[in-house]
DNA sequence: TATGAATGAGACTTCATTCAT
DNA sequence: AATGAATGAAGTCTCATTCAT
């Protein structure tokens, strides 16, 4: 709990520095575990394997640490790449996000990031707003510019590609993942998630897919 | 200063006494709007007018109140009886209630009792799992019900109605829950819910209604 | 150490209970012992006698809590009345207040007060100005009363009695009060205080005194 | 980024090195500013301009370092050299004498010093008797030395010179000192310094200057 | 010598809970 | 039943000091 420093060939003065990333880490965890209030400064020093005062000389105070943790997790959520080739025909792609994406929010601690944040957002509304435009907007933008070129192309009929990506992403969800976040269900299982969104991308051609002929 | 409360002979003793009826609505106040660790008991005694050793004689102690809380919460819920007359045509039905049900969401602390239990779902699960089924399940049941009635009457030809039924309620949500609670917008107007409402009906009719003839 | 409380026949809403009297008292001594910021809350509290919490029922901070000691100790100073009876002769009047104030300032503790509070002017400068307002300066105005008095009396020629009033203050100290608080010397002998006091009052008699006949 | 001080090859160990003094200025700064206990080595260094690991190079603790600048503006106040030339008369010596010691006592940061070692004293009782004894009373002691050479004159009648020195020295401040350094006034301007030393001045000489003829 | 990353003790403060009345 | 005074554990944050480089 001590030697992981002994290989520490010091690269100060750099942005992401061994120690930050190690807190990031450590905060990271308990914060999603625990909530910002149920998160202690010491408890997340003890999980990043630091003391209580470097907590200090990374990040000015608790909450400065907590936007941190989100912003990473943001950059972390932005490099999930989800498939939106656009030479890939609709309707597998519809599949294969839809079932990417319920895997991923539930997925063991998938929606810590979102019931953090969502839980706080009432007295910190920069972060909730932000992460809410950074994560969740953003997939839906690139969602909608694939949808939008599908358009262009006559194969998709959508008057606003914006809520139609959403709404997709929304049914996808059905009965799956507030039960989970709810701890009502433990994660339901990859053919469930099958089902569903074999269901939603149904509906979604249903009703926006041009009618061949 | 002292003397007020002596002649205060009420008959006590009644399962919900005047001062537990007092307790829980100012507690539900100051938790729903700081949270649970956000809301400190004194200032939960001070909402409600008694003094904070009073909240003791009442609840053992934060979690308790906090569950009596949730469960009161519950309660008033289910007694917002939304429009599931089964006489009604569907398209009707269905603007009616996705209308209600997302200004009732999206009202300014409407969302904070889900917020709320949210955030406290994963260290205190029972009360994650409890609300969920005693509330947002129950409004999925009863739709679903309403829904069943008409696959009955072969007028809709649905395959999983609570499935459908959840479908239905999350696309309602679309563009509009999440950015409301995050903060990224303020509450929609009743216009635009009005126009995501009526997208989702669409959605939905397309999908599950028998065509005619 | 617990005892105490057991006679404690409860005088509630009482500015001036038990409790705050007796953490005024285990705070002044921290207090001035120490300084602000030499002294600790935990300190204070056992000084006290109260725990810690206890501090902060009665006292908002621990500024508040110093301003407190400060008020009180202002209050303590205006008690004591130097002997300023007009029909008392000039040089009389002079020796003995003289002879008090001296004693005062050069008693075991007598220049904790001026000290902490100076030291602390330049961050709480309303506290200083308070404290020499109605501590130091209300001393000088009540001697310079006595002394025009005496100039009406037409038995003292002085321009400006205030001026006069500190002169006599400050010769007083001469020697005296700056080697004391600086600990540069025990306290001064009453006998020594008596020499600087006759040479001051001799020195003050000669420049107003008006000359008989 | 960090090269730049391996070619630092200046000569080191001299008692008096450039970095010696550059955290004396700094710490001296920081000190008078901000009192014993409100001085961070961290603030220290940075107004010094070095790391606070150099800090304990140079000097072994907190105190330490206090005691240094102590030292040193005990120094300091030594060279300033009052004209107490022999040969100028009397009344003007006062008057200069006594306007230049209070404008320098009441100029902004000119009581710093002074407050900073008193507040102290209680705590750092050498501290507080050697700045008493190198600082003030050695101003004391000259001004005696200069009012003993002309009572040897017969100018001057006076049984104790230390005293009366002391004496002239403390009715200056008047009016003065006190409320400035309580922040209970602004720094007193020359014109009123002037007044209240010529009263000071003709005070003393009333009572010490030989009657001519 | 000089650095600055790291530490841990301790400061102030809050708050859930208890208890005598 | 109701109070509110009192507590002490625990939380956030600061800072003098150390140490490897």
């Amino acid at each position: 709990m001590v030697a992981a420093n002994s290989i520490n060939t010091v690269v100060l003065g750099d942005e992401d520095s061994t120690k930050r990333q190690q807190i990031l880490a450590g905060a990271s965890k308990v914060f999603m575990d625990l909530g910002f209030d149920g998160a202690s400064m010491g408890e997340i020093a003890r999980a990043a394997g630091v003391s209580k005062g470097t907590l200090y000389v990374y990040f000015a105070d608790k909450n400065r640490l907590f936007e941190a943790i989100v912003e990473q997790e943001m950059l972390d959520q932005q490099k999930i790449a989800f498939n939106f080739d656009p030479g890939r025909d609709v309707p597998t792609t519809l599949r294969e996000f839809g079932q990417a994406y319920i895997e991923l929010l539930c997925r063991p601690g998938g929606g810590s990031a979102i019931r953090t944040v969502m839980a706080i957002a009432e007295r910190m509304p920069e972060v909730g707003r932000r992460y809410y435009e950074q994560s969740l907007e953003k997939t839906i933008n690139r969602f909608a510019a694939y949808l939008e070129m599908h358009v262009q192309a006559s194969e998709l009929a959508i008057p606003d590609c914006q809520l139609a990506a959403s709404q997709f992403m929304q049914m996808c969800q059905a009965s799956l993942f507030l039960r989970f976040i709810f701890q009502a269900s433990p994660p339901p299982s990859s053919a469930r998630i099958a089902e569903v969104v074999e269901s939603a991308t149904r509906m979604f051609l249903a009703a926006y897919q041009v009618k061949a002929g």
